[in-house]
DNA sequence: TATGAATGAGTGTTCATTCAT
DNA sequence: AATGAATGAACACTCATTCAT
C-alpha cells in the first residue's frame, strides 16, 4: 500500500508518473463487478468474518468510500457474492441436466457430477460462503438460494410424471438429496479424510439412483 | 458497589464472620460446566459471533478473568460446546440403534429418526453451532465430530457383514447419508418452507432404505 | 442510468436536437437561492450538523459538484442561511416598529411581539440556526447579526433622545433586552413547559416597559 | 502518548522504568471525574463536536476502552459535563442569594452578579456547552437544567409572597429574566464588542430591579 | 456552467485478552 | 482460585471536498 517508497536521495520535484494516474471513472457495472471479485477473493482467502471492507477496496484498487457507492453495507456485498455464486451454480446444474439428453438416469447422474465436480477454488468458495462464519440469512438470500433446490425438484417432478422415477414426496426428497451433496466437502465433518471425488461420485450416484427407484446400472 | 465501608469505630480484632464468606471456590469441573452451560445458552440465543466472553461469564455468574482460568480463548469454549453437543448426539444415536434390536431395517430407521427428531431447542443449538457463523475447524474438533459419522459407518459395516445391507463403498456412503440429514433444517436452504418432520422422516427413511438395498416397506 | 446507448448504426452527423437540450444553466442568483432554500429546509428538518452537502444538492435538484460553484464550504452555506434569516428578521422588526407609529410604548411592545410572535416554522428555524449545534461564528457572521441588536439599540437611542425612555446605558441595555427574547423558546431550558405565547408576550412587555421607565399599563 | 521516545543508542534490555508503570486501577469515582475533567477541558478547547473520545481518553491518560467503562457514549459524557456545570452553577447561585441576607433588592442583585460574574474559563465553558454545537436535549438534561430557572423562580415567588416584589406572572418572568443573562456573552451576537462586565452588571441590575417593581437605587 | 464518481481522513464503538490485587 | 479494571487493536461507516469530463 505505502510501497511507493520513493528511493530516497533521488532529487525530484512534482509528480512521479508521466502516465496519468489511471482513469478515474469507470462504468458502474464494471466497478461493481470488480468489487464483487475482490470480495470473493478475500472471502476465499480469509473467510467472511475476517474479510474487511478495506480488504475489498484495496483488492479492487479503489478508495474506501467507493465501496459504499456500490454496496450499502458489508453484509450487502457478502449477500451479493453469495447470490452470484448461487446463480452460477444453478446455471451450471441446468446445463448439465440439459446436456444429459433424455435419459432419466443420465440426468440424475449429471446432477451428482455437477454437484460434486467443482473446481477446487469453487468448492472452497462454496464452503467459505455457505459453511463458515455465515451471516444470518435474509429473505433476499432465501429466494435466490431456493432456486438451487428448485432445479433438482423440477427434475424429480418431470421424471415422476414421465414414469421414470418412483418418488412419493418429491418436495421433501429434493431437499434431502440436495442436502446429501451440499456441504459434503465440509472439512469439519471429514477432517483430512475427505473421500476422493471419484469415490464420492460413485457412491452418490448409487444413492441417487436407488432413491428414485432406478437400478445402480452402468 | 464499593460500599465495603466497614462501620468505623467499632473495635474488633480478627475476622467478623463465623461462617466462611461464601464458598468462593468451586470444584473445577463444576465451574467449567457452568461456563459451558452459559456459553451454550448464549450461543443458542445469539449465535457464536454475537456471543461475547462477557455474556458467558455473566451467565455463569463469575468474573471475566475466571473465564480464562478454564478456557484459553473464546474459540476454545465454542469448540468445547460443540464437542459436548456432539458427544450427546453420538450417545443418543448409539442408544437409538441399540434399542432397535436386531432388525437391520429398524436400525436404519432409528438413525433417521434420531437424526431428525431433535427437540426444538436442540435443533436450534445444532444450527447455531454448526451452520451459522462457525469458526474455523481445528484438528481437535475434527476428531470429535468424526465420531458421529463413525457411528453410522459402523452400522453400515455391520449390516454389510451380516449380509443385510448392500453397499459398495461403506466409508463414502456413510459420509453422504449422514450429510443427507445434517443441516436439513438449515433455514438458508429452506427459508420458511421447512418440510414438517413427519414428511422428512418418511422421505429420509425411503432414501436410507433404498440406498442400502432394502425395500421401502415397513 | 448509464443507458445513453445511442442506437448504433444510424448514420448521423451533428447534434440531434433542434431545441436546446434543456436549460442546464440558470441565472446564478436563482441557483444560489435554490441551494439556500434547500439548505434551510434541511437544517429545519435535521439541524446543522446532521445536514450534509448531499441533502442540500439533492434538495435543490443539482449535482454535488454544483454546490461548490456557489459556496466554498458547508460552513459557508450555513452562514449564508443564518444571514438570510437574520436579514428577514431585521426587516420584520423594522416594519413592526414603523407600524407602531409615534407611540413610544407601542413601539416597544411591537418589538416584543415581533420577537415572540414567530410562525412555528420560523421559530424552529431560529432555534436550529442559533441554538442547536451551531458552528463557530466567523467575523463575517458577526457583522450581519449585529444588525439585529442594532435595530433595538436605535429604538432606545431615539426614545431616550425624545425623553420618552429612561435608560442610562443604551448599548448594554439593548443587548440584554434583546437577549431576553432570543432563545426564550429554547427547549433545553424549558423542557415541555414552554410558556404559551400570550403569557410570554405579556410578561416580556412588562419587563421591557419597566426597564425603560414606562408604566405597565396599556 | 508515544512520547516515551527512547533516546536511540542507549543500550538497554527489558523495561525502562524502575518505578512501577503507575497504579493500574483507581477508585471508580476518581476515574470518572478524571474523564469528566478531560472532557471538559477538551470541550473548552475545541468545542463539543470537535472533541473526540480519543481526546478525552488521552487527556485522562487512559486507553480508549476505559472510556466506555464509565460512559455509554460520547453524548453521555457531554451530558454529564453539562450536568456538572449546571450543578455547580445552581449551587453558586443559591449561595449568592443566601449571602445577600434578607434584603430583597440585594438578593436580586446577587442573582445578576452571580449570573454575569463568571471566571473567564467558566464562561467559555458555558458557551461551548450551551451555545455551540449542542447535542439534542434529552429529558435527563431538561430536569437538571430546569433547576437553574427554578432557583430564580423560587426567589421571585418568595419576594412576591413577602410583598417585596410586584410580579404578575412569576413563572414566565423567571424564564425571561433568566434568559436575559444567559448567553449574554455569546460572541455570535456581540462579535468583538462584548460590553465589559461592570457595565453589564449595572444595566442588568436596573432591568431586574425595575422588572420586579423595585427602584433603581443602590 | 454542470456533473457525479471517486477520494480518504476521521471517528465512535466493540471486545478478546491481560494482570495486579 | 477469583476478580474486574484496564487495555488497545480493529473495523464499519460517513461525508466534505476534488476533478476529469
Amino acid at each position: 500500500m505505502t510501497d511507493q517508497s520513493v528511493s530516497q536521495g533521488e532529487h525530484r520535484i512534482g509528480p512521479i508518473w508521466h502516465t496519468p494516474p489511471v482513469a478515474r471513472t469507470k462504468p458502474a457495472d464494471e466497478r461493481r463487478e470488480e468489487l464483487l471479485d475482490a470480495a470473493e477473493a478475500s472471502i476465499l482467502e480469509r473467510g467472511i468474518t475476517a474479510t474487511t471492507v478495506d480488504h475489498v477496496t484495496t483488492g479492487a484498487g479503489v478508495a474506501k468510500g467507493t465501496f459504499y457507492l456500490y454496496f450499502k453495507t458489508k453484509a450487502d456485498v457478502v449477500a451479493a457474492v453469495q447470490r452470484r455464486y448461487n446463480d452460477r451454480f444453478v446455471e451450471q446444474l441446468r446445463r448439465a441436466i440439459a446436456a444429459a439428453g433424455d435419459d432419466w438416469a443420465a440426468r440424475l447422474d449429471a446432477c451428482v457430477e455437477a454437484g460434486l465436480h467443482d473446481h477446487q477454488a469453487e468448492r472452497r468458495l462454496h464452503d467459505a460462503l455457505f459453511l463458515h462464519t455465515r451471516p444470518e440469512p435474509g429473505p433476499d438470500l432465501d429466494d435466490a438460494l431456493d432456486d438451487l433446490v428448485g432445479v433438482f425438484r423440477d427434475l424429480l417432478v418431470e421424471g415422476v410424471a414421465a414414469g421414470a422415477y418412483d418418488v412419493a414426496d418429491v418436495d421433501t426428497t429434493a431437499v434431502l438429496l440436495f442436502n446429501t451433496l451440499h456441504g459434503v466437502y465440509d472439512p469439519i465433518w471429514l477432517g483430512a479424510r475427505t473421500p476422493d471425488e471419484p469415490r464420492l461420485v460413485a457412491a452418490a450416484r448409487t444413492i441417487y439412483r436407488r432413491s428414485v427407484g432406478l437400478p445402480d446400472g452402468p
